[in-house]
DNA sequence: CTGAAAGCGCTAACAC
DNA sequence: GTGTTAGCGCTTTCAG
């Protein structure tokens, strides 16, 4: 078996000195004299001394330890349960989401815990996690409009950030990306590029996101003399774009532009259009939203507006870290700025 | 301030017993009267108590915590760092095992942490977490085939389980597929379906699983009086099977079969012949391999090799956790059977 | 600048 | 069947 692990008590004695000091200089902290510094970081190279996190975590009453929680709005029908968390992580999107958290977190020695709260019984789960302290905060990702989780964590004030606006509103501090911009971004490529029957396959409308997307879109055709934009509803898939794309054609068999509100569903829009005999960008431009791993994937590859999720995600975690540290009292919000990137297809 | 938690003490006082009687009722154990349970549950309920986890962790000596570790094989050139994350989640297997490990973790109230080990630094960081038992042990998926972690996991014999066979030998659990089978499967739905010059896009060949897909396809395949397979070697990425397909089509234009050795490359495969003009199935058939949501994303949708990926996760996480209860003492492997799905590639 | 000592909240012998 | 008690390994006053 493993002989027992070395504790602080092995090392001081090892280098002849107290439990405190050994301590101090695993901590850092400054006054602790150079030599006696230097022979204690000797016994604990010399022991292999490894500080128990359990026993750390229950005097400083921290986990150091954040959970990811990406949420849904389900109740208890356990048949979604597992297919939620594929459903979550096919979405190209989250790679980039838990890239920019596992960079701002690794410096500081802490990994994300990983957690799907689709059912009732799921969410109480992850209060539970959180009130026994198991994860200090944590960090979501709502995936419906009607999700009732962070009013729950706002109700028992356990520390936590959101990405996007919540649908329900929550004194709650969010980070987000100014959709109505990115929209406008998007519009107005789409009309440079000399397009004149331009259409859009918006998101859930029910999801703040995707109505602002829209808005702004709208605006900026409105604002250059297009007063109607064709819509179909999709739902964030490939599938959801795929069939909007046959919806709108059916109907306006002219369109010269779409702008697809997330880059799964671009790629639907582009599936679709190539197999009715369209070209894109020649004879249907189309634009896509978030620069996720499928704008580059897509056929041609996708003209998108690029939220920095990276970033937001890094943001994210430094006011959640702010806000378990106790420097940030008031929910916050911060919003990014998005940006138009030029692929092939627009 | 939220007040102090509740502990043991409080619900004890609340309930008139003792902490031992309430911690027995809490861990579930028998030996309590029915009615002073019950008063316990009550004071548990009223004062809303929730065992804090560091306290018990201290004691049992238990994290109740597992990594799940995606692993590399670079050594100290950061700018790497964050890429490999977002390229690993960007792959659609990974959705399939997290859902796996997940659907066994819940149950259990436990929740993985993502970890990344593609640097040096990041693998010793892992180490690191693991020998301060912030997690009990890793379930570990690598990416390369000279992956140094696994050897260094074993070297402190640190409970870990592998995603299929290391190429480097060590003496650890893993749970994989069959991949031989697997391949003769692709070889002999293609040959039954009529294709007399079928090529294959292969995994990168270090790669154990590359080989074994290769050999099995390969045998089959003279099993069936064809000796000579092309072969082009990809890297399991959507790009580097479109250009192993380039120059497979270079040198054979006369294909008429494909086996890629996973969906992502499949999809590559498609994409290159469709702007071939080839039509799939009818003048190229295609077969992938993992099933992941590639597959199905994929135009057309791909006939492929499913491996049960949630199955085998779960696997995992099971061996795992008996490793971690000391009821599994040797290493052991367990090896599932793949299956051919078919849809419409071929 | 260093050491002694008091817990953090919980589990697990061991008595009763 | 229930209570008492001794720690688990660490941080953190508080003296010196």
């Amino acid at each position: 078996m493993t002989r027992k692990a070395p504790t602080l008590e092995d090392v001081a004695r090892e280098a002849g000195v107290s439990r405190a000091t050994v301590s101090r200089v695993v901590n850092g902290i400054r006054n602790v004299d150079p030599a006696i510094r230097e022979a204690v970081r000797e016994a604990i190279a010399r022991t292999g001394y490894a500080p128990n996190r359990a026993a750390r975590s229950l005097v400083t009453r921290r986990a150091e330890t954040i959970a990811l929680v990406v949420s849904g709005a389900g109740d208890d029908s356990e048949s979604e349960q597992n297919a939620f968390a594929a459903r979550a992580l096919a979405d190209p999107f989250f790679g980039r989401v838990v890239s920019g958290v596992v960079g701002f977190l690794r410096p500081r020695s802490m990994y994300p815990v990983l957690m799907f709260a689709e059912t009732e019984a799921a969410r109480q789960q992850v209060l539970a996690y959180l009130r026994q302290g198991s994860a200090d905060g944590a960090l979501v990702f709502s995936t419906h409009a009607e999700d009732p989780l962070p009013a729950l964590l706002a109700a028992e004030s356990l520390p936590c950030v959101l990405f996007a606006r919540p649908a329900l509103p929550a004194p709650l501090t969010y980070v987000d990306v100014d959709h109505r911009q990115g929209g406008r971004l998007a519009a107005e490529h789409l009309l440079a590029r000399g397009c004149r029957r331009a259409a859009t396959v918006t998101g859930p409308l029910d999801l703040p996101a995707a109505q602002d997307r829209l808005s702004g879109f709208q605006d900026a055709m409105a604002r250059h003399g297009h007063p109607y934009v064709p819509i179909a509803e999709g739902g964030f898939t490939f599938d959801s774009g795929a069939s909007a794309m046959t919806r709108l054609l059916a109907e306006h068999p002219g369109i010269d532009g779409v702008f697809a509100a997330n880059d799964l569903m671009a790629q639907g829009v582009c599936q679709v259009l190539r197999e009715s005999g369209k070209r894109v960008p020649e004879d249907v431009a189309v634009v896509g939203f978030d620069d996720s791993s499928a704008a580059v994937a897509c056929r041609p590859p996708l003209t998108t507006v690029r939220q920095p999720m990276e970033e937001m995600a890094a943001t994210m975690a430094r006011l959640l870290q702010e806000q378990i540290e106790g420097e940030l009292t008031e929910p916050t919000s911060v919003i990014f700025e998005p940006e138009l990137v030029r692929r092939a297809s627009a």
